[in-house]
DNA sequence: TTTTCTTTAGAAAACGTTTTCATTAATAAA
DNA sequence: TTTATTAATGAAAACGTTTTCTAAAGAAAA
């Protein structure tokens, strides 16, 4: 059985008020009893229950965060800045898959909530659409932080990559390079995707092109199958159809493509043009190295959790964003249309 | 505030014991009763607090893991079988950091006990050596499983991928190509360093060759520091050096290798050859194409998650060892040794 | 009718803490 | 000396739950 603090009062024979004196230093207790005490805490090894000091102190020193999985290096990253920052400031992390299923971010959202977490962080949330009114009841009660989310929620606060601008830098690129027809693929559920394809459809019709279908739909999945069937995919397409470059909503769908390139002995980027969207590790590391559009997820990470105990600690109201900007990054799989 | 069950007993007219039962359906209540008191639970959105459930039932459902970080991919990967199974078996993961630090690795474990996890599940635990009898203590109260820990600590459950087998299986790979002087690069702080190490040593006292300075020692931080720390260390050696080899304690190091023969215009493999370990989803984009020894992260997350749920409901006492068996993947870095 | 059993529900103790309040003893001020 | 102040401690209430124990009301058996 687990010692308790009534074990150390029993056996340093005093109160349990003392002992919650000197575990916390707070109140007057004498030397000599203090020490005694503090011997048997440690030959006791005594560790305090801290769900029982947090429902006492009706506050808790723990975070949730959910994100979509961690088969995609872009949310280690995410995790990596919110870990540190949280770290310092003696929370514990929670941590929480929502697999891109509504379902499961409902779910998690309510686990966490019963799990009395000081307040939730969720990358890529699904749920955060105007008419889905599933985060409006928690506003009162718990700050939730969201990075990449849909900001129309304004009682939250948001760390948000630009990913507008980032789309259009991408895609003023390609055009620049003289490409007209480009393809636009991107993943089921995530606000994401659609800030995307909304910058993606109004760059279009801005240069008085068509899209017609070239948006392609991949599934989701570990890193490997996101890549395979994205290339499997467009393997299908890449010959029939008259596009020239592709715009992918994330750095595995873009190696996929790469694949797909490789697989029809089709020369990237002399034959077809691909940028990504991230920059995870993974992208300088392919051949040829993968032009992206560089999202700074540890700093992504790192804002969230500042806002997040800054809300928590100002007690409740805030609801302050973030907007970080993201970056082309030229590597080697743009080049200029060929195709006449 | 936070609604509670008080809030909804008072509210629904009943005590708070009937709203309890109605909540776990556990004794009988009447039809119409119940159903007011569960119309005020929805109206009032009530959440139970679990951390007051588990206080009272004196268990938990969350269990804690320790990783060195995510900044490798192997331990976002190991998470990830971890987190499929505990979900599947209602527990939560309360993740932490221990980045390659006794002191924060005890620091973690503390952390965790008191926040009344119902096990720890510590990947690359750096305090399992025999003489440190740090984890001695918590056998008696809380389960711990420990992947790729040091299996010396039998009062633990295990998970381990046979490294020695793996580092022997790349070790002969490269003897069969002809090489004789092979570096061994490894990091600072883990048994899994030690064990391949040991199995180096052994393999070369083996061979009647010599170790001479072979062994490599690479700091730890993220991947892109790794690979590049690795990188400027051998672009030091390997001209100097005779060495033809380099087996490397996991693939971001390999990568680092790979990237100084680069910088060297020495060709992989002809002039240098590289084994990796671990078989991270980068090492299949680099060019050329990395041959390491894979250990399927997934599985070893999966298992150990599965020996911890078996643990915590068998009520303590198991310790059993799993073992799974890492096998070389040979893509492009391997070849004959042409130096004579 | 009276007695016994069953349903239903509330009161209260418990889980491991913290903190307020009260009490005692020792010290300082009068 | 007596009185006021301070230091050190314990008892008990509280945090949000669950569960045992008890009791009331109604139904079935006598």
């Amino acid at each position: 059985m687990k010692v308790t603090i009534n074990d150390v009062a029993k056996k340093a024979e005093v109160s349990v008020a003392t002992v919650s004196r000197v575990l916390n230093n707070n109140y007057p207790v004498n030397v000599v009893t203090r020490a005694r005490v503090n011997k048997v805490i440690k030959d006791m090894q005594f560790i305090p229950n801290m769900q029982a000091q947090e429902i006492k102190h009706r506050k808790s020193r723990t975070i949730g965060i959910i994100v979509p999985s961690v088969d995609n290096m872009f949310f280690p990253e995410v995790i990596n800045g919110v870990e540190d920052y949280l770290m310092k400031h003696d929370y514990s992390l929670l941590l929480c898959f929502s697999k891109n299923s509504k379902e499961r971010e409902k779910a998690n959202v309510r686990n966490l909530l019963s799990r009395n977490v000081a307040g939730i962080i969720i990358a890529d949330a699904d749920l955060t659409n105007v008419e889905n009114h599933f985060y409006d009841e928690f506003v009162k009660n718990t700050p939730i932080t969201f990075i990449n989310g849909n900001p129309s929620h304004d009682q939250f606060s948001h760390v948000l990559c630009d990913e507008e601008e980032g789309a259009n830098q991408a895609l003023q690129a390609l055009w620049n390079h003289g490409h007209r027809h480009i393809y636009f693929i991107r993943g089921i559920n995530s606000h994401s995707y659609d800030v995307k394809e909304n910058a993606y459809r109004t760059f279009m019709k801005q240069h008085n092109e068509e899209c017609d279908g070239d948006v392609i739909y991949v599934g989701e999945g570990n890193s490997s199958k996101v890549i395979d069937v994205t290339r499997s995919i467009m393997v299908t397409r890449l010959l029939k159809d008259k596009n020239t470059a592709a715009f992918c909503c994330n750095d595995l769908m873009a190696l996929g493509v790469i694949d797909a390139c490789k697989e029809l002995a089709m020369d990237v980027p002399k034959d077809f043009s691909i940028i990504g969207f991230d920059n995870i590790i993974l992208s300088k590391f392919v051949q040829p190295k993968l032009t992206t559009v560089d999202q700074n997820m540890v700093q992504l990470g790192l804002n969230a959790a500042s806002l997040m105990v800054e809300n928590i600690e100002a007690g409740k109201k805030l609801n302050k964003t973030i907007v970080l900007s993201p970056k082309l990054v030229m590597r080697e799989t743009l080049g200029k249309n060929s195709n006449k």
